[in-house]
DNA sequence: GTCTATACGTAGATAGAC
DNA sequence: GTCTATCTACGTATAGAC
């Protein structure tokens, strides 16, 4: 997501890389504004708080998410859908590790300021893959339940994918993905 | 897990309660103390600080889930035993949702005091299932990805089941748990 | 073994020069 | 629009009484 330039950008930036390790109430507005080149003053120029500066992080990231996932969806039908879904969640979270964690780390917490942001956010993401899900499997529809599934598929992935980046990082991608979709394929289960 | 009584076990369930909402740099110490109805000089006398105070209540927590994990599976063979697994583990996330919420805040944090004895015990609950897949699946464990699928799975039963919990605690049960096994069963993908 | 009181560092935020 | 300097509050941890 990173793309224009400028201090906002720096400040982002600098936000994210810190409180992808650190989580965000263990990053500091000092260490932000020394990643980020600037001094502390300008922080709170550019944002009015600490809270606001990472629910613009998180605006962005999970908005951009949202935005791949519609895009990747676009055109393809059923079990072509849903492949292409995990599959472009695969690739956006190994560009964006750092979100990814982010995204874990907060999704279930429901004490933060940003709070309502983070919860649209999150929702506008999974809809996208409950809708593929409803449209492939219209008993899952029916039963109200594309929404759970959305979850858990999305859960797959993003843990998977975690666990390859953090934990496992030399192993293949193509292996990654291989073992998502067979995990998802009934391989296991059937 | 919460079993015994006394201080030690009044000052982990208090600290457990708290982060479990606020993420672990977001409990205070004094919070801890006030919930648990202890000085929070106690608190220091039957931990010698913070980190271990954290340390050993996800010890403690995490252990007992590969503990119960494994007896689980004990003596099933195949998909029977995935399906024990999966439905222990969702049953631990329902009555330990504190819990499992830590964990997936947690989990993918590199710069904790306690990092190696997290990444061990996640390593052992994971291994579980890795064990399990591998059995069911001989040509998976040759391709040495069964980690990687003992993730997604594990993920997937985490995602679906604290968004049920969080999100949505009115569903039923049965629901939930019929989600997450039609979605590992290639319901979508097969 | 638990309490109260306190020391010490640090984090978020603001003021005002440039 | 960015800087430096500073204020204030709070969080971890300790000391010492009971």
């Amino acid at each position: 997501m990173p793309r224009a330039t400028g201090t906002k950008r720096a400040i982002l930036d600098a936000a994210l890389e810190l409180a992808a390790t650190r989580g965000i109430t263990g990053t500091t507005m000092d260490d932000v504004a020394e990643l980020a080149h600037v001094a502390k003053g300008s922080l709170y120029y550019n944002f009015s708080s600490k809270d606001k500066l990472f629910e613009a992080l998180l605006e962005e990231g999970v908005g951009s998410l949202s935005d791949s996932l519609r895009a990747a969806r676009d055109g393809l039908h059923g079990r072509e859908a849903l492949v292409a879904l995990i599959a472009v969640l695969l690739d956006l979270i190994e560009s964006n590790a750092g979100l990814a964690k982010l995204m874990a780390a907060e999704i279930f917490r429901t004490d933060r300021a940003w709070q309502k942001t983070l919860f649209a956010l999150r929702h506008e993401a999974l809809a996208v893959f409950a809708e593929a899900i409803a449209e492939a499997r219209p008993a899952t529809a029916a039963a109200g339940t594309s929404g759970l599934m959305a979850s858990s598929v999305f859960g797959a992935v993003l843990m998977a994918g975690l666990e390859w980046l953090v934990f496992d990082p030399d192993r293949d991608r193509d292996e990654v993905s291989g073992a998502i979709l067979e995990s998802l394929s009934g391989g296991l289960l059937a």
